[in-house]
DNA sequence: GACTTCCTCCGACAGATGTAGTAGTATCTC
DNA sequence: GAGATACTACTACATCTGTCGGAGGAAGTC
């Protein structure tokens, strides 16, 4: 049971990513991409995991050429936030502040990113302010 | 492929917690903390997730006592930080950054949590300057 | 038009995970 | 010591996910 809204194991993920840089693509242009980078899986392996991310309501695909061509529905954002809320949810109860301040602590940083998070504390510190 | 970290599902992650917060607990510990949040499951089940959880290295039991007794090795901390490491790796090649921002931007932060990042973002700040 | 090639559909199977029952054994209670 | 109770071990099964193979139909090739 639970209400568990089905995730997105790691191999779709993959493939989502693929969508994400690639815009549309068919499946063999999906393989293509894996075997570039030394995946090595089959056609149909592929095929499937789009099927089910297509089921799943993640990916959405059109056939207007020979072959059917597959397109991301889901922003890589969306899936991040989707996953932080429940890494948030799950090992913290639902309270983002210890895993921020985790993830500031634990991760190296650029000084860029270090000032975009300043003014962005900033500004939430302001709101909260009043 | 894939030196997939730790791989610890919903329900295992569920008994991690308790162990967490309770430090040594029996099986029939576990099953009281789980009725008492309104989830029901079997006494086996429990078990059964316990058992899987001290074969994969997460948690250890001893038996002086009649029953055994469950103690996590795992820290809460640790997971957190595998699964972030993992989150950042597969959806943004490993950079924290964006993570972050997007962390901060999209939860609801306390004040004392806002402050807390701020003192730690100077710090940051801080040490990249100098 | 026969062949080859490529695509889609369907089914299959193994491993991980969530869930639980049963059988056997240890402990407690009279 | 007999009966009730609690614990452990083993087995089982469904679902989800990763991985493919084969059948059958559409396209290109000579």
């Amino acid at each position: 049971m639970g209400a568990k809204q089905y995730e997105i194991g790691d191999a779709e993920l993959e493939i989502l990513k693929i969508l994400w840089d690639s815009g549309a693509v068919t499946v063999r242009d999906v393989l293509g991409r894996l075997h570039e980078v030394g995946r090595r899986v089959a056609y149909t392996t592929v095929q499937t995991l789009l099927t089910r991310l297509e089921q799943k309501g993640y990916v959405r695909s059109d056939k207007s050429d020979f072959a059917f061509v597959y397109r991301a529905k889901l922003t890589r954002n969306r899936v991040t936030q989707s996953r932080l809320k429940t890494l948030v949810r799950e090992l913290y109860d639902g309270a983002a502040g210890p895993l921020v301040l985790q993830l500031v602590r634990s991760e190296q940083l650029t000084a860029d990113e270090i000032g975009e998070l300043q003014k962005l504390v900033d500004r939430l510190d302001g709101e909260s302010d009043g």
